[in-house]
DNA sequence: TACAAGGTAATAATAATTATTACCTTGTAG
DNA sequence: CTACAAGGTAATAATTATTATTACCTTGTA
């Protein structure tokens, strides 16, 4: 048995791992799951968080966000969207952009000024809700 | 004396790195920067880079882009553009977007989903020209 | 000429991530 | 049912990029 076919096996770990992205809307960093997942799973190591995580991009479950200069952050692989990285708080959340825009440019030339794109990544940044809602 | 009247003294080592940052089209990372400027200044220290490098981005000098998660770079601030990244030599390119989509998505309400957007960052990914020269 | 402000460079410290290793589980073949 | 092989986990140590600290040096100015 492994998970969607990829070679790797099932284990309470990982499939914490994956509930957890699923049910968090921000994008947490390794050391956020890890603390996270201590609750239930007192004796999991933050490598284990590491080690999961990279598999899962290498298997194609996740994707690599490059929104936070400072940590490592995911995606659960779903329909295309872009994300929101808040300055204040560092959380990310995930953006449905209106149709119409975000075609226009993810369906942009696979090749642009003689370079190969493999992927088109848009990253909004500044206040989220929460912390605007804080501050007043 | 000051850069730009931003209160930065001018320094032939600040003088060195801007410059540069304008010659090299790849958005070198710091390091890159210091070995790069070892031909000319054999003394000069890679915190002196990181230092400059800090107080440029401070100043508005320059932007630092999030398009690379291992490495810091950087982009002399000029009329906005977006960025594209070879995942197999690393370095960033500058790119001109068509002007209609690069405004249709810039412009984009400064208010998304209940969040105050600062910034939009375009950041295209895959394999740049020359790697592509190379393999073929 | 001496002083003050700020810059540089050497060094050490930090923080996130990755590598290494030994032990543990689990599924399966005999 | 038992033993083995494959892979997973966790503890530890190592690596890498970046930042902090400190002492010395330069330069402009009183």
């Amino acid at each position: 048995m492994d998970i969607l076919n990829n070679g790797l096996k099932v284990t309470p770990q990982r499939l914490a791992i994956l509930k957890l992205l699923r049910k968090k809307q921000t994008h947490p960093t390794a050391e956020e799951v890890h603390n996270e997942l201590l609750k239930d799973y007192p004796a999991i190591s933050l490598t284990t968080i590491y080690n999961n995580l990279s598999k899962f991009v290498e298997a194609g479950m996740l994707k690599e966000l490059d929104i936070d200069p400072n940590k490592m952050r995911f995606d659960i692989c779903m329909n295309s969207h872009d994300h929101f990285h808040c300055r204040v708080c560092g959380n990310v959340y995930d953006i449905v952009y209106d149709a119409s825009i975000s075609v226009d440019n993810r369906q942009i030339k696979k090749n642009v000024e003689g370079h190969r794109v493999d992927t088109v990544n848009i990253n909004l940044k500044g206040v989220c809700k929460n912390c605007e809602a804080v501050r007043t």
